[in-house]
DNA sequence: GGTTATTGTCATATGGATGTAATATTTATC
DNA sequence: GATAAATATTACATCCATATGACAATAACC
């Protein structure tokens, strides 16, 4: 997962201060605004996955720069979570209207802010590599994390899943262990490179099952290959 | 939230962009007709979400129109708002005898009509799913608030019986947890993400009763999903 | 107003999943 | 064929996700 930066836009120092600590705990990059004007100049410098307005803004209202941001081309794309104070249903409304993702009402917990953060992402970027995936006779369906060859399911275990899921959709080419790593497990995690050529047997045998193993080759002083070639 | 459709049938231009407007601000794509023969047109080019009929039409007139709409098998599940010029109580009640689904009198605030517009759909979205669903010898009846198998009922409560609901209609695929939330209990609601396990855990238990558990799979490190299959 | 059902959260139990190390086997090289 | 290097396989301790039962807060109901 890439860093995601998110643009508080808040006048009060300690609620942004607050927010900050909470969203870079969270492992977000935090750019913040006390105003309107100053948001801007952070947005001409760089673009952010998020913003958190403040409702009540000194100059500018909330409400209003959240129409602006929301009329702006190169901002209306970006989610936007508003934080307003006790909630009165009728600012609720006019905040959604304004063109807000989804709002928030103080004191709210750290735990609540970030799940809804996560929630706007997951309504605003619907998954990739959803589409059945097949390679001789074999079948792998991202939606229903089903796997399958001849009609018959094969048991396997998520991580076993991924690897073969991005096998089947990267054949005919070597891969280290390293890169293997990488790709499937994450760039940031430590594991032993070792560690794959079990899961590479665990795959194996949930595949061997129905006579499909064959598809995983070991390419010595290479890594592993997925292909339908003998 | 996929994006709605709104359909607008009003003579006068001027209003006709300020409802687009309006609308377009709030997230709905917007079609238009001036007509009762334009707006056949738009009807057979796309399924809007909600019709916005003016009174007053030349030609056919709004209230003609609006009978003839909700004579069509096609349209007729479709919500309908009626537009006029100074609520008269008579007009009103002839409006909502032909089926329109609300009224709401010129001049209004932006805010209202999208308010009422989200309250038609808020009371027209329990309709939606009206229909019985069956899968594997298990119905769920959603007019009657009804789940039985094998013609003896399962008691379930409201949540459960949500929870169920969208499972039947959505089979075949796994769910996150938060796409649970996010799908049944709601988008602005914030909720641990484990407490789907609890409500999981209840659903089965319901089931339980009439050997139907297994159609509620969970799928490690990924989710929930409800099959048929084994 | 009192009772009951519902809801969401927590603490704990359980079992699968994960990563590593030790050992066995294969392969390449001389 | 001996040796070294790479890979396969087994076994295991740990960790983590899920299952489950109990509970307090809340809402619905009579």
């Amino acid at each position: 997962m890439s860093e995601n930066v998110i643009l508080i836009i808040e006048d009060e120092k300690p609620v942004r201060d607050m927010l900050q600590f909470v969203l870079e705990q969270s492992g977000y990059k935090v750019l913040e605004a006390a105003d309107a004007s100053e948001a801007r100049q952070r947005l001409g410098e760089r673009q952010p996955d998020m913003i958190l307005l403040d409702w009540m803004l000194p100059g500018v209202s909330g409400l209003e720069y959240a129409r602006e941001l929301k009329r702006d081309p190169c901002t209306r794309h970006i989610p936007m979570i508003m934080l307003t104070a006790r909630g009165e249903e009728d600012d609720r409304v006019r905040g959604l209207e304004a063109g807000a993702d989804d709002y928030i009402t103080k004191p709210f917990s750290a735990r609540e802010l970030v799940a809804r953060i996560k929630a706007v992402w997951r309504r605003a970027a619907p998954e990739a590599g959803e589409e059945l995936v097949e390679v001789d006779g074999l079948l792998l369906d991202p939606p229903s994390y089903r796997v399958s060859a001849n009609g018959r399911p094969i048991e396997l275990g998520p991580t076993e899943f991924r690897l073969l899921h991005f096998f089947m959709t990267h054949p005919e080419r070597v891969y280290s262990r390293n890169q293997l790593l990488d790709r499937v497990w994450g760039s940031n995690v430590h594991v032993e490179d070792r560690t794959v050529d079990v899961y590479i047997l665990r795959l194996r045998k949930a595949l061997g099952n129905l006579g499909r193993d064959r598809l995983l080759q070991t390419v010595r002083g290479a890594g592993y290959r997925f292909s339908a070639r003998a």
